[in-house]
DNA sequence: TTGTAGGCGTTATCAT
DNA sequence: ATGATAACGCCTACAA
């Protein structure tokens, strides 16, 4: 069917070797010879085959990962603009992107193993991390090269290559801006225990307050799984179990708009009555009504540098700084609406 | 390093042969036999090379796709969107995403040799076409499995598979709701003629003046850059051109999204003095100040039918329909103002 | 029921 | 300067 280096062979006289190294530039092929390999090889429109060469050299130039899939249209921001900043930074390497996309859980674990040790990948981007991530013990047990967006939970190692935002700041800068702004009664939406940096943030949030000198209030505090919906249902809760709520942070920007939408749907006004705050600055959040509060978190630019190290970790020359925490920065919207008179 | 075959083979004292059969599930190997070999390949954690069966079955279940890098963060939604379509077909078809990033031009065709022309994919799927597309010859050239979200400019023929919006409808659709509303200077803001769409929304656009017995005036009409910069720049040449605007139609929502900057920076109120129109409704459509008005295309669904097109092209059992248009959906928001008085 | 041989397309090694 | 041989890991005739 295609062409291969034995067609070509044929085609003009040489042996597969001397036609290889013609093409591969070796100087111990005549000049003439090479020539005239090479004028034939065009005319036939060559392409070498990628997969025997993968074979042959156990290399593949290929990065892999692995996001959920998304069903509805707008669901996750997060690893879409994750994906353009690995995509960008990896065509700059020559390396191409291998993206399959499966629910976390069993399934997610049996591509990791398919992928993985099916050879098809040099490395790995491992994206937001569970607490004890299964993902990260397979790839450190067979030691193949991996990088992770995001870290482990406070209380487990991190013993691996990573980039992550530091999100205790994060959130504790969001609480800081709305303490300041005269709110007492915030309330906070986390995501499930499970995910890793539900532990980072929540003391963000104790520690805003701690600092502040003001009590911590369990009770403001609810559960709800990430994305929108999730969102919405633990404002929904919040503002019924304590309507003294002024202000609502969300440990993520998809979360905040289901929690504008709660707080709309019970009739308060967003900014003038509950503030609300997110985490990320997906692009979103800066067209949402009205605009978001957030944390910052350059996600596109994680992407681009964690593809950096992933390759460099690939050829054996890793970076000085393998585990790097990004100081994320707060962008105050207009829904935090107006500080309040004390 | 990997679990081979061989290695297995040598573990249990069979031939690769039947280790191979075993494993395949082939029933001309003795069941105590396999029970000894799944065993053995289980306690190795054997996970068979996909890249040797690529070579050797000339099959990748890979389909490959080749977007715009997107330096900027949220420059364009369109991919993205496409992406988890495709992404989430693939998933339940069992195939992979193979991804590279270009610009479009002469890198763009070289990867697509490599990637096609090396062997790496099964079929390819091809978006946003240009005007006598050359990635499109190519895969015809090589007879090559590809599917096209587009299709071809009106006066050339589009005798490939493929997926588009009725393009014409939908801004003819768009311009009628806005005389509908009242007006009667409407500007058009065009990407460049190398775009395969160009050509129709520019029809539709004639069409709705037309049917309503209206003038046609080319300097209404502009041309920029798909993305937010083209859309700003054109916007401006529009209104400074012919003031008298009082609606601005873009050919995307990014575009639509700078025409909006562009009627803000001059002043002028979007919705009461300038109404704006986009095409696509990207997430970000609904979130902007004000929401836009825009024409729906179903871009995450042409993804995942493009995708099982593919799949079933590849397969050799092409669907009974390869060549579908789309009619798309007129979503009316805030930025179209309100109706005025006549 | 099992094993041998050959090939997928490439590159590396070692002769000539 | 060129070529024969083997190997990457797998699968599939064909033989035994």
């Amino acid at each position: 069917m295609s062409v291969t280096l034995k067609r070509i062979a044929k085609e003009c006289g040489y042996s597969v070797t001397t036609v290889s190294r013609a093409l591969a530039g070796y100087d111990d092929v005549n000049e003439t010879t090479r020539q005239r390999i090479l004028e034939v090889a065009h005319n036939l429109g060559y392409q070498p085959n990628l997969v025997a060469r993968q074979l042959q050299g156990q290399r593949t130039f290929t990065i892999g990962i692995i996001t959920p899939p998304q069903i509805h249209h707008h669901e996750d921001d997060f690893f879409s603009l994750l994906i353009k900043g690995v995509n960008y930074a990896a065509a700059q390497y020559h390396y191409d992107l291998l993206i399959s996309s499966r629910f976390p859980g069993t399934e997610e674990m049996d591509t990791y193993r398919r992928i993985v040790g099916g050879n098809r990948v040099d490395g790995m981007i491992v994206a937001r991390t569970y607490q004890d991530d299964p993902r990260i013990t397979y790839l450190q047990s067979i030691e193949h090269p991996f990088v992770v967006a995001g870290r482990s939970a406070p209380d487990l190692p991190s013993d691996f290559p990573y980039i992550d935002a530091d999100s205790r700041v994060g959130v504790q800068m969001l609480v800081r801006h709305f303490i300041h702004y005269g709110h007492r009664h915030i309330g906070l939406i986390l995501p499930p225990e499970s995910v890793a940096f539900t532990a980072y943030r929540h003391a963000g949030y104790r520690y805003a307050f701690q600092d502040a000198g003001l009590t911590y209030h369990p009770e403001y505090v609810a559960t709800g799984d990430l994305g929108e919906a999730g969102g919405y249902e633990a404002a929904c809760t919040l503002l019924d179990r304590t309507p003294e709520l002024t202000a609502i942070v969300a440990c993520n920007d998809l979360m905040a708009f289901g929690a504008m939408a709660a707080v709309h749907a019970r009739g308060r006004r967003i900014g003038e009555d509950v503030a609300v705050g997110g985490f990320d600055d997906i692009p979103a959040a800066q067209h949402a009504m009205p605009p978001l509060t957030t944390v910052r978190q350059p996600i596109y630019e994680i992407g681009e540098r964690l593809t950096e190290m992933l390759v460099r970790i690939i050829a054996d020359e890793p970076p000085a700084e393998t585990q790097i925490l990004i100081e994320p920065a707060l962008i105050v919207r207009a829904s935090s609406g107006q500080p309040r008179p004390q």
